[in-house]
DNA sequence: TTTAAATTTAAACAGTTGTTTAATTTATTT
DNA sequence: AAATAAATTAAACAACTGTTTAAATTTAAA
């Protein structure tokens, strides 16, 4: 897996990307990032033009190899509910595992207007869908799914719950014991996960 | 409806509010803020004290009777999954007309530190779960709700379908041709509450 | 009306912000 | 080895940050 960025640029990329999802976009300096990447302040405009070019570095470096994984995992030989299930554990594990990139994604990205790589941003959220739209009507035409569900409101349960759920963090903590950081990061990958899959499959399979 | 604040201070919360929506806290300066509110900058010092607490007074001064509409709630007569189905609604359409207080709430008050309000705001969240808690506990004896669900999970899924819908607006306003204001509030009053709604009442009550 | 309290103001404070500059060092090519 | 290109640096830039001050104005109480 080969990067169009060299190694300085990524370990740029790897501190800016800690650094906005602890304290956020605008809560970030550059100063902050020359210091935490051990670099001179004039490296980021040099590498990469400005503060904010350097966020839409950091989407592109992040999000470029999703879409391959998509879509080996739909000619994969499995039934439509497995897929979801995959897919959905593919999601959590990416945004789990990439620190903060999804906070940055949905909260900083969107919220600047510079319609520079926003838009290739929006192909990619249309890629996406496109693929779960791909399972699912297999799993309609199967007769397995119901055929009422929106399916461009799925993403946003699949998500949105994990989101909700992290951004909530210190509160989950406290509530349900996870103490530490394995236990907390433990309980996502298995109960939180199955909730979610859970969740999915009982939309997709209820018939009232 | 009697609040602590005066009318001044109003003014001042309410335009905070909006500014933090659009821009987040740390990309909202004072100085914006009283340009927009019409006062002297050291006006928001004078009332709130600082920035900081200019937003921990914001939290309290939307959250202060959420707690008596979910109680409100729990003792009308009705059917657990009509319960459920107005809890939902409630929550949309609380955080769907305060402007982006959830927002705020769960990206900017998060992570923050400060411990002073935040155990405040822990404290309502907990009393909300407690709220959903009893009403799925009375569908579960009832021999309506399955017994197998992660209740605390339910909140993140409701929320958090609707936050992750709302963060990406244009998003979904361009796929799901919602031109204008009035069509994207609208198909969220319907169609995504209806969508949380079939979401929740299919993992509440499917059998596997 | 006088006095006291509350409100509002402009100005200044000391830091921090993103970005650019020009000089210097390091690496690559001729 | 000389020449060229790339990388790195410290310093400066003007603009903006939250907050405080002390004086001016308005409002309320005596």
């Amino acid at each position: 897996m080969k990067s169009n960025f060299n190694d300085k640029q990524i370990i740029i990329l790897e501190v800016a990307e800690t650094l906005f999802a602890e304290k956020g976009f605008d809560g970030t300096s550059i100063r902050n990032i020359a210091k935490e990447a051990k670099i001179n302040i004039a490296m980021v405009s040099y590498y990469f033009g400005s503060k904010e070019k350097l966020l839409e570095s950091l989407i592109l470096y992040r999000t470029s190899d999703l879409k391959i994984q998509l879509d080996n995992l739909i000619i994969e030989d499995l039934e439509p509910i497995e897929k979801i299930n995959k897919l959905i554990e593919l999601y959590i594990n990416r945004i789990n595992c990439n620190k903060g990139i999804y906070r940055i994604l949905h909260f900083e990205f969107t919220s600047k207007k510079g319609d520079s790589n926003l838009q290739a941003f929006s192909e990619l959220k249309k890629g996406n869908l496109k693929s779960l739209e791909s399972i699912i009507i297999e799993g309609q035409t199967k007769g397995i799914f119901r055929k009422d569900v929106i399916i461009p409101l799925i993403t946003p349960t699949i998500l949105g719950t994990f989101f909700h759920f992290h951004m909530n963090k210190t509160f989950f903590q406290n509530l349900l014991n996870l103490k530490t950081e394995d236990l907390y990061n433990n309980y996502i990958k298995t109960n939180l996960t199955l909730h979610i899959q859970q969740t999915i499959k009982a939309l997709l399979i209820y018939e009232s």
